[in-house]
DNA sequence: AAATATAGTTATTGTTTGATAACTTAGTTC
DNA sequence: GAACTAAGTTATCAAACAATAACTATATTT
């Protein structure tokens, strides 16, 4: 990978690769360079950090718009794991610790440079990739921590009543406070004064004591007293 | 504004403005377009949203940077309201209701369209103006919030025990939070369960329930006990 | 009403961009 | 080892772009 430059010249003897690792070696070069300067990127600016030629992009993807979607896929659809449920439902584990521990593990992802910057390039052209995850926050993030909440404080479970729109907006709050922690760090290029490790123990202690509050406030027809 | 349109060929009877009315026109035009489409938008996109033709546009500005530049001032240099300070540092109302309100503001402010659109986009750029803009709400929104809390929970004031960088942090988990909302709004388009009034609320409430929770755990030197 | 200043136009330029066509050569198949 | 496949090159294009030069016509000044 490092030799091949100093053969610049000399065409005759430049490895080949097979069409399936060329593809993926466009795609991470895409997202590195799409992450630093938006979509607009130029293929040809693609291509040299590729040592390549630009028409040699254009062998393994139709279209420029074929690669952003190639781009799109493999930041987005990386599969969710499985794992991150497991923490948040693992009712051994006090439920403090535990959103500790599945957002020291979710955001691992999402404060990676490219996952919060194309996230947000992508965001502003209100693309349906966009809706598409948000939902899926909703669905299996804090539709998950809004229940063990539930369970965690001695209310009805989310079974009996189902998750109000302000839980699930406070739980939004919080949710877009640690994005946003990465939005500053990532995105902004501004170092905050802590480490993502103590934010993620602060949100962990705010989501308990904020939405001890919310919760307290909320009428549960089913409860004594 | 209607009428010249109707006029499309006849350049004879075409209006003319001041200088410096068109550079504001100009500069309001921009604001809606980058907002929508991004800094890289095009001057003859910009040029034809006037209806004038795109050179005109370089009387008023030498280069499309320094239009650029204008848009920045004109959308962040906007002037500090000092009307926000004084919600906060009203001590006979409580804390939540100052938060309240004083949210209710200032999100009228960055929950506009193209203020938090233009502030994405060029946050993504990295910036100075996004640093210098994040140390102002570090300053004046966190900072004063952060040592109102103090008083109002009945900890050493600010002055006395200077913030930590610990309470900074909680606080920009709510701040972030509050501007996620106006993100997912705005930015993806995705209009929220709630309406921004009641998230507005559910920020105050979980302001002070987290933040006790945070207050609790800080050891202050002076404290008795 | 002539002279001056200037907002805006038409026409054009040099670059950058996504994309295509025709060719070359490295690797594979028989 | 000849024939074939396909990864990559050179050369080129048309459209879009920021920017400039030269001209036109509308105000304002005198």
């Amino acid at each position: 990978m490092a030799k091949r430059k100093v053969k610049k010249a000399d065409t005759r003897s430049r490895q080949r690769m097979s069409a399936e690792d060329r593809k993926e070696q466009i795609v991470a070069a895409a997202i590195r360079l799409f992450s630093e300067h938006g979509f607009e990127s130029s293929t040809h600016d693609l291509a040299k950090s590729l040592g390549v030629t630009q028409p040699a992009i254009y062998r393994h993807f139709p279209t420029k718009d074929d690669l952003v979607n190639a781009v799109y896929e493999r930041v987005f659809l990386s599969e969710w794991r499985s794992s991150w449920d497991l923490i948040l439902a693992d009712r051994n584990v006090n439920i403090e610790d535990r959103l500790s521990a599945f957002y020291t593990e979710y955001t691992r992802r999402i404060f990676e440079t490219d996952w919060s910057r194309i996230y947000l390039f992508s965001g502003l052209k209100r693309l349906q990739i966009n809706r598409w995850y948000v939902a899926l926050v909703e669905e299996r993030v804090l539709g998950r921590i809004g229940a063990e909440l539930r369970i965690a404080f001695g209310y009805p479970s989310a079974e009996e009543v189902p998750l109000t729109a302000e839980e699930i907006e406070a739980l939004w709050l919080f949710h877009g406070g640690i994005f946003y922690y990465g939005v500053r760090d990532r995105v902004y290029g501004i170092t905050p004064k802590v480490d993502s490790a103590t934010a993620v123990e602060l949100l962990a202690r705010v989501v308990v004591g904020g939405m001890r509050t919310v919760l307290e406030r909320i009428k549960f027809p089913a409860m004594a007293g």
